[in-house]
DNA sequence: ATGCATGAGGG
DNA sequence: CCTCATGCATA
């Protein structure tokens, strides 16, 4: 429909400067990209780099994900290594957080189980008295039946006795399957397919999916497993995490929103969740994924300080940059995309996708007084309001102006 | 909760 | 190559 896209691709040009501003379709100097001079923090990044990554050994990929001996002999497969438990994730239980359950590590539990019951197991019990205690005291709002049969992940990977819903493969705009549309009352009922939600309403519908789920004691990946019984396609805890937080494009949002709304009258009618549990997705990660990493700080501002100055930088700059910072080029592309990704979150209100109207995010950028949000939460702490100089290595007092980028002008035939 | 990454789709 | 939707891994 409409198209997002709309940066205007600033087509600077790699003038005497080095890295100029490019002229939007407002024309260049309408506006002050950066409230700083235009300085740039080079010399004393690039030395201290240092290949940080170096575990010498692969941390365990394998783990169970189902923890529970049960009928099986052992966990077969699974190597037995007690990795299941993350001691990293911090009992913290604040107001508005999850309660009740635990968000370990995606395979340490079992989609959704109401938590307890299981992990009392025999074998485990030793090694991790405080989880027991934990599920034991824990349990909060649970009547005790959230998910009946579903508990016991170990085996059942039953579905649901009798669910028409479709394979894997209409998604969006699936009909109206289940009738129940309506809740236990509350607001602005807008659920539906077709009309396409307002801000405000998906803002509100986050916010009651956030509170009921919290409620009923599933986690935000419990949601997204589920989603993936309901309708055969399953979600990250992140991706359920950013659309309670409003961070997901509006187009994006209002494409979960139906799913979320139809798992939000599924659990709400406790009588039909039960096939929420499913633990299909040992989807062998087979592939390889580039070990993330990690940019330091000081890099980290060094290339924010650069987005400033261009939001889309052309290859050529990209490798220029990459070089300065001793990074990899695409460590360097990809970190720019990201970053622009954030930004457009970040700007624009989701609300209309004014396909002409095109946001320069190199304008946005300089105008710390972004449009009144429309969320309360996911604009609220830009850190691009903060035009904040923060950051930066300190270089010689009389190198405000390193020359790190002079190179990207005469490096289209000279070097690279 | 977020940072870096992947991959599909468009050009 | 980019955008966009997503997710693994991590802070």
């Amino acid at each position: 429909m409409f198209s997002q896209e709309g940066l205007p691709a600033p087509a600077f040009s790699l003038g005497p400067g080095g890295l100029q501003e490019a002229s939007g379709p407002f024309g260049k100097g309408s506006y002050s990209v950066a409230p700083q001079p235009p300085f740039f923090p080079f010399p004393a990044v690039k030395a201290e780099y240092e290949p940080p990554e170096l575990p010498a050994g692969e941390p365990g990929q394998a783990k169970a994900w189902c923890p529970f001996p049960g009928p099986e002999p052992g966990m077969a497969g699974g190597p037995p290594g007690p990795q299941l438990l993350e001691s990293g994730q911090a009992p913290k239980e604040e107001p508005g957080q999850e309660r009740g359950r635990r968000e370990g590590s995606p395979e340490a539990k079992c989609a959704l189980l109401p938590a307890g019951a299981y992990y009392a197991q025999p074998w485990n019990s030793p090694f991790w008295p405080a989880l027991a205690g934990h599920s034991a005291a824990a349990r909060g709002p649970l009547p005790g039946q959230t998910c009946p049969g579903a508990g016991l992940c170990p085996g059942a990977r039953h579905l649901y006795p009798s669910d028409p819903h479709q394979p894997p493969s209409g998604l969006g705009s699936s009909g109206s399957s289940s009738g129940a549309a309506s809740e236990g009352g509350h607001s602005s009922e807008s659920g539906d397919e077709d009309t396409t939600p307002t801000s405000e309403e998906l803002e509100q519908f986050a916010k009651d999916l956030k509170h009921k789920r919290i409620t009923l004691g599933f986690t935000q990946a419990d949601v997204g497993m589920a989603l993936g019984t309901l309708y055969g396609k399953m979600f990250s805890q992140t991706t359920i995490c950013r659309f309670e937080a409003l961070q997901l494009s509006f187009k994006n949002m209002c494409k979960l929103k139906p799913l979320l709304q139809r798992w939000l009258n599924e659990v709400e009618n406790s009588d039909s969740l039960q096939e929420l549990c499913n633990a299909e997705q040992v989807l062998a990660q087979a592939r390889k994924r580039k070990r993330r990493t990690s940019i330091e700080n000081n890099v980290k501002g060094t290339l924010e300080s650069f987005f400033r100055k261009c939001v889309k930088p052309s290859p050529q700059q990209i490798s220029q940059i990459a070089e300065d910072l001793n990074l990899d080029k695409d460590v360097v592309r990809v970190w720019f995309c990201n970053r622009r990704q954030k930004g457009k979150r970040l700007l624009l209100p989701f609300g209309d996708e004014n396909e002409g109207a095109t946001y320069d995010m190199n304008l946005a950028l300089a105008h710390p007084a972004l449009p009144a949000a429309v969320s309360s939460q996911a604009y609220a702490p830009a850190p691009l309001a903060s035009p904040a100089p923060i950051y930066m290595p300190a270089f010689h007092k009389g190198e405000i102006f390193p020359q790190a980028l002079q190179p990207a002008v005469s490096m289209g035939t000279s070097g690279n």
